[in-house]
DNA sequence: TCTTGCTTCCAAAACGTTTTGGAAAAATTA
DNA sequence: TAATTTTTCCAAAACGTTTTGGAAGCAAGA
């Protein structure tokens, strides 16, 4: 079996206390036993049992995540670098990530994040795809569990956050757009009851605005995020008596799979029309031809997020509980030919 | 606080065992008993304390798997969905599953797996991008923990496997090359410290064999993986004096980083170069034009690996501890205009 | 000599479960 | 009725740590 704390102590004729003490840096043990100690430990392959220091200390060592798991068979670029920078900041920080699915909104993520926040299995969470009036928000906020977010959401209790300034990133790139000459420019974007959803519509009618040119809800269509939804919902607006000029995804996926519709239907992307997504996967630098997007440091934010909760946690006060960050536009082929 | 089962039993009245032993579904309480446990311990909101349970049964209820990560900021389709089918199965027999991430063979590494299996944070593993003579498999063994891999090692110790047997895949993938007329088909690999660069190679080389095709070392290039990693070895390969015209991807990044050098050098991708990859990830469907591939069903792969670990675990015995799968060959228009 | 103050160690009490080995009460059998 | 079995419950002992509140030994000061 692989040894306790009491193996190590009997060994060394020194009791637990004074061999926990010593592992864990506590100046009332000699240094010369410590050093002893921390040998003998490392020669019998001794490493405390996770479960009974957490039972002890109350802490479980490890931050928890739930995957939105839309179909079965998602794949989506953003969760494995979101993931990738979750888990590369919690390991470097010895703690661990726990992760598991859910379908949003259903019972089953319910009972998901019940089970975790009262069996203390997490110390805190991250989520991401904020919903507006999010009920994780209450909810952890009610159950005390330190939590971050990527993105706010519409909740009046301000917890902490970095969110990507999409709306004026949206704005930016109807700009972009209207420079290029285009005047009907039309939108694809998700489920209603997605935050980034009102944000990134909000952004886009804002840019409308500042063109002068007026919103017409006939250019808005209705995808999921993924690149079905958008070929989807291009189709339905090229099919339209007077189609678009330019479309903008909600995010990459989407507009990848306007830029397939287009494809279809024989129009030259760049030049017949114009697509542009966001998030900056990438994914968008080889579709040919290559996609303009609004790009956010999702890996960087990650590890910013998990730094904050780990702060959260030690129950240190954030400098900065909410930060802002701007995507950068990055323009390309497909709108500028 | 939340309450603890001590809290439960004081409100009912009755041992803190029977609580227990009622919620965990025993037969020696009286029915009528565990419905009013049941019922109390819900409005109390009471969860047993994971660390507590996993101290006494030990046993964490919990997997784990470590992302490698070899760049920062890495995005590779196959993970997420990887991922996806662990959490997914895992979730659904309410184990969790504890993510971290490493970049392979670097002491790191190591010592995250010490970590997880000495502190028995984990009751099993899974592995994935098996390297040849893979220590994680000695390892483990080693430890008595229980794991399972997606492909095998080249260990003569045989631990449970799902295995997709790309070798026939790719000798197929030749074959169907050869029938369109291809006689000069390079093939862009990998690190040759990865099982799946011997395994794919060896494909190859069965394909070219079987068409009578003297195989040639120049045609043969190393990638990484990555889209960047395929540009690259296939600028190499069309810079040569007597290029090929055909290029094999060892998986879809590659390919499509292959196809984007294609591209950039003016050559019709489908009619002056064939192009082919392996893994069947959603990207490959929606490149212009679309991918031929050798698709295989990595999000059921994931959730059957984690049924067969969870039987491990149960120290079951596994009807079919080895399990070789075939990918199916999906010709698309990159090979056939 | 008796305090006082360090330094270095330790026994015992948690932490919140599950499991073991009965015991009391009720039902069945002889 | 007495003996046996079945049903239903429980006290106490783990599980392997960390933490609390000293205690022993020794040097220094009075």
């Amino acid at each position: 079996m692989t040894p306790t704390i009491r193996d190590v102590a009997k060994r060394l004729n020194l009791s637990i206390t004074t061999v926990s003490r010593a592992l864990d840096g506590y100046d009332d043990v000699a240094e010369e036993t410590r050093e002893r100690v921390k040998r003998v430990a490392r020669e019998m392959g001794y490493v405390p049992s996770g479960a009974a220091r957490q039972l002890r200390r109350k802490r479980s060592e490890a931050i928890g995540y739930i995957l939105p798991t839309i179909q079965p068979r998602f794949s989506d670029p953003f969760f494995s670098e979101f993931i990738a920078g979750l888990g590369d900041e919690a390991a470097s920080n010895n703690f661990d990530l726990l992760v598991s699915t859910a379908p949003p909104g259903e019972i089953a993520e319910q009972l998901l994040y019940e089970r975790w926040t009262h069996s203390r299995r997490v110390d805190g969470m991250a989520l991401s795809r904020m919903r507006r009036n999010d009920w994780r928000v209450e909810f952890l906020s009610s159950k005390k569990l330190p939590f971050v977010t990527m993105g706010s959401s519409l909740d009046s209790s301000s917890h902490p956050y970095i969110e990507v300034d999409a709306r004026s990133g949206f704005s930016a790139l109807v700009k972009h757009l209207v420079e290029r000459g285009h005047r009907r420019i039309a939108f694809i974007g998700a489920q209603p009851d997605l935050m980034l959803q009102s944000v990134r519509l909000e952004g886009y009618r804002d840019g409308l605005e500042a063109a002068g040119i007026p919103f017409d809800e006939k250019l808005v269509a209705e995808g999921n995020l993924t690149r079905q939804g958008g070929f989807e919902a291009a189709q339905r607006l090229l099919a339209m008596p007077d189609p678009p000029s330019a479309i903008i995804g909600i995010n990459d996926l989407t507009a990848i799979g306007a830029m397939n519709a287009a494809h279809e239907k024989g129009l030259a992307i760049g030049r017949d029309l114009a697509v542009a997504g966001y998030d900056g996967i990438e994914d968008a630098e080889h579709t040919r031809p290559p996609l303009t997007t609004l790009n956010q440091p999702v890996y960087d934010i990650a590890r910013r997020l998990v730094r904050m909760l780990l702060a959260l946690i030690a129950s240190e006060s954030l400098a900065e509980p909410q930060i802002l960050l701007q995507p950068e536009l990055i323009v390309r082929e497909s709108t500028n030919p």
